[in-house]
DNA sequence: CTCCTATTCCATAGTTCTATAGAATGAGAG
DNA sequence: CTCTCATTCTATAGAACTATGGAATAGGAG
């Protein structure tokens, strides 16, 4: 029995190093922030230290660290690398993670009730409740990220317009229909901001509640490609 | 733009910041682990030093950081503090990085393989299997898990019996049904050991894939309580 | 071929984490 | 009250992690 239990000791430690090699990847707040913009899709070293605001070399250290762990994989083209999450259920990992510390951590929503003030008075539209109105076609939905972000998947039937683009694009929106914006995530500032500024000018218009990476999670349908230029 | 970029760093810093706290909590191997113990229901500090092979000292300050993630809450009861769970998700989160660690990480396959040689080769049996032959009543449950365990938490109709016990109580069980042991989960010794002895003695019995958190996690019904003694 | 650029490698200093031993706390027993 | 025991606190040495700057690498442009 002793002889069992130390053997089964020797399994157990080696087991648990392994998860843990999960637990240390997402051990730091910038490798968790990189996760969250790799669920968007890939993306250059550069272009995520610069979303993330760091160094480029500090950068490739923390992908490298999300690699050893095989949390990501990389891709050559030309000079640069594009890395990419080695799994869906990586972003599923992620958004449980999120989730988790949403339902634990006072502190969570101390912050973003500090600048999201009065985010949920913005009464956001369920996934559901989305779906049933898109088929009736009495709702114009718009994603406001970047337009990579659309062409890498996309709820079907929303026109992909950019935050930076929307002022200038104001007239091609309907004044009639209901506005229902959306993008990365609860903690994503884009839509927010795109809903302040619809709002400005008039326009019926509510968020609908997390992103596109809840929605792919929750199984609905995601569309990929450019769309038509609406 | 550059204002609101500044101002919305400090809030992603913030938010990565309280996210990384629950990665920090499972970064370390004994404490994932301790997670592990603890999903099977509350524990005191001796005991959970004892299991998992450790200083006293030292499991009291990995339920420390546990604690200060809330990912567990304590209870005292006189001189001892008992630690449990601070929420069922908790045990939900651990499964999905135990899981994604699985499916990413050839090692733990490698280890797995190394001492449960053979393990998927027992045919283990699904749970949605189970629960339909344990209506019909042509199959015999066993909780080889200690009977605190059991009393915590248990698959309705199944029968306590505690590995170090099972030898002693073969005599009671039937020899023509097919009897399937579950323990505390695919990495857990316990079944398989139960099996080797029931095969021994010339029983027909297989083990349920996953352990108890698993079928609790998959929302199928938990019976508490001692049970009656068979 | 040489230059340029994106990325990774390397070295380093500052910080944080881990395990252990001894002291302190606090509840129960006598 | 004193004694005992489980637990936590404190201190510490060693290990691991993080950010940063400069060097090395490798592919593309001219």
């Amino acid at each position: 029995m002793s002889q069992e239990q130390t053997t089964g000791r020797a399994v157990k430690d080696g087991l648990y190093e392994q998860f843990a090699r999960i637990g240390k990847a997402v051990a730091n707040p910038k490798r968790i922030e990189l996760l969250d913009l790799l669920c968007q899709g890939e993306r250059s070293v550069e272009v995520l230290a610069r979303a993330a605001a760091m160094g480029v070399t500090n950068t490739s250290a923390h992908l490298k660290v999300l690699r050893e762990a095989r949390l990501v994989e990389t891709r050559k083209e030309g000079t640069r690398v594009f890395y990419r999450l080695a799994d869906e259920t990586v972003c599923n990992f992620f958004l449980t993670l999120r989730d988790l510390a949403t339902d634990r951590l006072a502190e969570v929503d101390q912050v973003v009730r500090d600048y999201f003030e009065a985010r949920d008075e913005l009464d956001p539209v369920g996934r559901a409740e989305l779906l049933a109105r898109a088929d009736d076609g009495d709702v114009i939905v718009l994603d406001v990220r970047p337009s990579e972000e659309y062409a890498a998947g996309h709820i079907p039937g929303a026109i992909s317009m950019p935050l930076g683009e929307l002022e200038r694009r104001l007239s091609s929106l309907p004044r009639d229909a209901e506005i229902v914006a959306y993008c990365r995530g609860p903690y994503c500032v884009l839509a927010p901001q795109a809903l302040k500024l619809l709002h400005r000018h008039g326009f019926r218009a509510r968020r609908l509640e997390d992103g596109l990476p809840e929605w792919r999670q929750a199984g609905l349908p995601v569309a990929v490609g450019e769309g038509r230029r609406q």
